[in-house]
DNA sequence: ACATTATGACGCT
DNA sequence: TAGCGTCAT
């Protein structure tokens, strides 16, 4: 192992001595923050007369244990305790695909990556539950009611929430906390090992000592220990630790749902911490535990390098730690990413991650997509057309409901579509999307636009015998662009203007469409009719310049490496070609650019690497928006 | 027969 | 901005 002499090395070094040096750290952190004076200083840090105490921004994880699992046992309760799995698709490939697991099942040898068969071959008792079907294609609503039932009852106990995904959110526990300070430091409220409920401290072995010593420190020089960022931050977690597990007893005894739980500073290590200790356990992760931790952490357990970048960190570099990647100085990060891609990289690597959490509830799309693998693989117009047509229904009924519940409506309709010229060579695949604007919530003018969209993109690639060139191996349809209200005449005006009234011949694939059947027939039409025929006609016009660019850009033909193939030749070819004619300059681009707008935001132009010297477990904080 | 699936967020050009 | 790539559960 090499010797190191950086700051960030310091900081691992100190992280792991704990509280007793804090002294000088402090001192180190109140030279960086004067260094990035009162702009830059996030006000949860800075002390003011109404706001007396400075504490890190304290976030917390929320992640349902097997979540899909606990939905159908709350459905069928007779299987509590036993291993169970949920599938999709039971009669396709070895009896289903598993999509969530219980831990019994995981005890008994059960994997992710199991199939229906192969977990009753490890685990014969395994309770098998299938995924409901709807319009050929597997139906999540049950799991995207439930996961909103949840955020509901978390919505109640915080402002901040942001929905990560059906079963996971983010909340920011930083007001709440601060608020009940005062009260639990003048002893009004006191921390409990009961209060704090199935806590664990990431390091620790005892919640109570953990909590002993906290108060051992309170009582001996009360003073100090509020003047103490790395006190406070600590009672600070604990606070947040009975908010969170009250939190999460409140989500039992409204929904039954068990969930796990990680509180820190940022959401890196709330997430890291989460998942600690699972099932129904919450983690406490506090500064002076992150070197330690870091040390154990393999890099691409760490949200955000659990792919290419992940990879490329610990192959490049020889590493696969946390910890070993903390005792990497930024030049030789520069070597291999870019400037912003190092820093933000050093800066993860000693446990800053200044990623807000959004207020967010509620997904900003909405869509549905489905595979069809090999011989399943769509070659004709009308099998696109019928599946545009399955998904429609799907979308239509959750976009109204949506509508309803959110007074919100999509103006924006998206078609994803992944093709192969081979459909048993999947991993040759390429993906392109196209879209149109949203203009209401119709079942035929949704299928209409979706589906001559898909069938212009697709015919331009090649077309002959009522069979495209290429099959269809993923295709999906997305609503987005979430705007307020319902379809208003203005909203739907604008997507019109100074569009072209080109028609599109859609006879053959829409023969007794009622669109087509007013156009071709021309006959005599109610006033509604009118307004349908009219509303077709413009439709038409709207989607021309959408059809007129159809085909995929050129870069993007061509057989394309899987991504397995990508890592290596980039490996390869990365000493010897430019960053930009090599796929590992596609890569770096592509990470590159992808951290810009992110590190600019965080890190302003005076956080030099002069600025990031801050020693201790405790620098993380956040520049305000 | 082949094989994670079906979602979703976000950044860049 | 439309479309693509990355990362995630």
């Amino acid at each position: 192992m090499k010797s190191n002499t950086g700051h960030r090395n310091d900081q691992g070094r100190v992280a792991e001595e704990g509280e007793e040096v804090c002294g000088e750290q402090l001192g180190a952190m109140e030279n960086a923050r004067k260094r990035c004076q009162a702009p830059s200083t996030s006000k949860s840090l800075m002390a003011t007369e109404d706001d007396p105490y400075k504490i890190d921004p304290l976030i917390a994880l929320i992640d349902m244990d097997c979540f899909y699992v606990q939905v159908e046992l709350r459905l069928e309760p007779e299987w509590r305790g036993k291993p169970a799995i949920v599938v999709q698709y039971k009669t396709r490939h070895k009896g289903g695909g598993i999509i969530a697991l219980s831990y019994e099942a995981r005890e008994r040898g059960v994997k992710r990556f199991h199939h229906a068969d192969d977990a009753r071959e490890v685990c014969p008792e395994v309770k098998v539950f299938v995924v409901p079907e709807l319009h050929g294609k597997a139906d999540l609503t049950r799991y995207r009611d439930a996961g909103a039932e949840v955020i509901r009852v978390m919505k109640k106990h915080f402002h901040c929430v942001e929905r990560a995904s059906v079963d996971e959110a983010f909340v920011d526990l930083t007001k709440e906390v601060k608020q009940l300070l005062p009260r639990y430091l003048s002893k009004e409220l006191k921390l409990t090992p009961e209060a704090l409920g199935s806590t664990c401290i990431a390091e620790s072995h005892s919640v109570e000592a953990w909590l002993d010593q906290l108060y051992l420190k309170l009582e001996e020089d009360p003073e100090a220990f509020v003047a103490s960022s790395v006190q406070l931050n600590n009672f600070a977690l604990a606070i947040g630790a009975v908010l969170v597990n009250d939190l999460r007893q409140d989500i039992i005894n409204v929904t039954e749902f068990h969930c796990s739980g990680g509180i820190s500073y940022s959401k890196t290590l709330s997430k890291l911490a989460c998942g600690l200790n699972k099932p129904r356990k919450q983690t406490v992760l506090p500064g002076n535990a992150v070197g330690p931790l870091f040390n154990k952490t393999n890099i691409i357990d760490v949200r955000m390098l659990g792919g290419k970048l992940g990879r490329s960190i610990i192959e490049n570099l020889c590493i696969s730690t946390m910890g070993e990647l903390c005792k990497v100085e930024v030049p030789k990060l520069r070597q291999y990413f870019s400037e912003e891609t190092a820093r933000w990289l050093a800066s993860l690597a000693v446990g800053i991650d200044n990623e807000p959490v959004q207020e967010r509830d509620l997904p900003k799309s909405i869509g549905c997509s489905k595979n069809f693998l090999g011989k399943e693989a769509l070659s004709t117009r009308e099998q696109v057309k019928k599946w545009m047509e399955h998904f429609v229904s799907e979308l239509s009924v959750r976009l109204k409901k949506d509508q309803a519940e959110n007074n919100r409506s999509a103006s924006l309709l998206t078609v994803s579509i992944t093709y192969v010229k081979d459909p048993f060579k999947i991993k040759s695949g390429q993906s392109c999307s196209r879209c149109a604007p949203m203009t209401s919530y119709d079942n035929e003018a949704m299928v209409y636009d979706a589906f001559m969209v898909a069938d212009r993109l697709l015919t331009s690639l090649g077309y002959r015998n009522g069979r495209y060139h290429y099959a269809v191996i993923n295709l999906g349809i997305s609503a987005s662009k979430m705007r307020d209200g319902g379809f208003t005449a203005s909203r739907i005006d604008s997507y019109f203007r100074g569009q072209k009234k080109k028609e599109v011949d859609d006879s053959q694939i829409f023969p007794g469409n009622k669109y087509s059947e007013l156009k071709v027939k021309g006959r005599d039409a109610s006033k509604i009719q009118l307004g349908k025929a009219k509303e077709v006609r413009e439709r038409k016009g709207s989607i021309t310049k959408y059809l007129n660019q159809a085909s995929p850009r050129k870069d993007a033909q061509g057989g394309q490496a899987s991504h397995h193939q990508q890592q290596k030749v980039r490996t390869e070819h990365m000493e010897s070609k430019s960053d930009t004619e090599t796929r590992l300059g596609q890569l770096l681009q592509a990470t590159r650019s992808q951290r810009m707008g992110k590190v600019r935001r965080l890190f302003p132009a005076r956080f030099t690497d002069e600025g990031g010297t801050r020693l201790g477990g405790r620098q993380r904080r956040r520049v305000p928006q």
